[in-house]
DNA sequence: GACGAATACGAGCGATCACTCGTAATCTCC
DNA sequence: GGAGATTACGAGTGATCGCTCGTATTCGTC
C-alpha cells in the first residue's frame, strides 16, 4: 500500500466528500446515508467517490478523525490547561460544555458519529476517537482535581459524564433559542450535582 | 378494517413474532433487523408474517405496546403511588430506576425501541408510547412533590431525567455484576445531584 | 508535446431488503 | 362432513444498496 500521490485537487474532492457526508449523517444517519448519495451531494460519480476512499466505513472514519481535530482545536483554544485544578466546578463545566456544545451546532451530523452505539462494530476504530478522545479529557481533568480517586472510578466517572452529554447533545441541538439555553443550563446542572458528589 | 377473527393458532404466532423481533433487536438493532429473519426467528414463512402484520414498522409498533404494558405491570407493583411525595429523593429514585434496570435487563433490545432517535420519523406513534410514557410518569411525580414548578419546567426536568436514565442504560445492560452495580449506583447519584437542585 | 499518473465518469453487478401472490392445508361452526 | 374463514407456505418482484470496471479526461513533469 504506497501512499498515494495526491493532487491538490484530489484533497478538494476528499474535503467535499467529507462535508456532504457530515450533511447527510446530520439528515438522515448513518445507516441511511447511501454512498451514491455522498458522491452526488458532493458532485460526483460513485467511481470517482471510491477512488478515494476503499468503502463507505472508511469515509465515516476519516470524518470522524477530521471531527475529532475540530474538537480539539475548539477545546484547546478555549481553555489554557493550567488552572484546571483551581477553577470552580461550575466553571470549568461551562468551559468544557459550552464549545462542546457549539461544536455540535455547527456540525449537526457529528452526533451521528459520536453517540452513536449502533454504528458498525468494526467501525469501533472510526468511531471511537471521538466518543474516546472526550472521555479521556474529561477523566484526566477528574483525575487532576481529584488525584485520591481510584483511577477506574475516574475513568467511570467520565464515562457516565460524557453519556449524559451526549445524550441531552440530541434535543439541545434540535432546540432552538430560549428552549436550547434552557437545556444547556439543565445538563450544566446535572453535570454539577453528579460531578460534586463524585468529588467529594 | 373490520378486526380480523383470529385463532388461538394466530395469538400464539404473533407473540412468537414478538419475541423473535425483541431479540433481533437485542443482536443487530432495529435497521438491521431484516423482516425474513424474524419470519425465519419465529419459525414461519415471510408470507405468513405478513398474514398478521402489514409492514415491519408495524411489528416495532405492537411490540414497543407490549412492552409499555410489562414495563407499566413492573412499576405499578413496585410501589403504590400514594406515598410518592413524602418519600426521600434518593428512596423513591431508587423505586421508579430499579424496577426499570430490571425490565432493560430482562429484555435487551427493548433500549433499541426505548432510545432509539434514529427510529424512523413515522414510527413516532410506535417507538413514542415507551419514551413518553415513562416521561410522562416521571413529570407527575416531579409536579407532586414540587407542585409550585411550572408545567414546562416539570416536563423539561422529566425529559432530561429519562434522557439520563436511557443514555446509561446501555451500559448498564452491556455490563456485569460489580460493574453493573458500580454504573446503577452512578446513575442513582446523577439522578439525586440533578433533581436536587431542580426541586430546590 | 508527450508520457505516466491521477482524476473522472456512470452503467451496471451481485446481494439484500421489504413485501406479494398463487396455492394449499387446517380450523371453526353448523 | 362440508363450507368458508383462517393459517401457512416460499419462490419471486421491484427497489435499493455498496461497490466495480472499462474508458475517457486532465494534471504534473521533462
Amino acid at each position: 500500500m504506497p501512499p498515494v500521490r495526491r493532487q491538490a485537487r484530489g484533497e478538494r474532492r476528499i474535503a467535499d466528500v467529507l462535508d456532504a457526508t457530515l450533511a447527510l449523517f446530520a439528515e438522515v444517519g448513518y445507516e441511511k446515508t447511501s454512498t451514491n448519495a455522498i458522491a452526488a451531494r458532493a458532485g460526483m460519480s460513485p467511481g470517482s467517490l471510491y477512488q478515494y476512499f476503499p468503502n463507505k466505513e472508511a469515509i465515516a472514519e476519516a470524518l470522524s478523525q477530521r471531527l475529532v481535530e475540530e474538537l480539539r482545536a475548539a477545546h484547546t483554544t478555549a481553555f489554557g490547561e493550567a488552572d484546571v485544578t483551581g477553577l470552580p466546578l461550575a466553571e470549568l463545566i461551562s468551559r468544557v460544555v459550552d464549545p462542546l456544545v457549539a461544536f455540535n451546532v455547527a456540525h449537526p451530523g457529528a452526533k451521528a458519529l459520536f453517540g452513536n452505539a449502533a454504528m458498525p462494530a468494526a467501525l469501533a476504530a472510526g468511531s471511537r476517537p471521538l466518543q474516546s478522545a472526550v472521555t479521556g479529557r474529561v477523566a484526566a481533568i477528574i483525575r487532576a482535581r481529584s488525584p485520591e480517586l481510584p483511577l477506574p472510578d475516574a475513568e467511570r466517572t467520565a464515562m457516565v459524564a460524557v453519556q449524559i452529554v451526549a445524550a441531552l447533545m440530541g434535543p439541545i441541538v434540535a432546540a432552538e433559542g430560549d428552549e436550547r439555553a434552557a437545556l444547556i443550563a439543565e445538563l450544566k446542572r446535572a453535570l454539577v450535582g453528579y460531578l460534586e458528589s463524585a468529588e467529594r
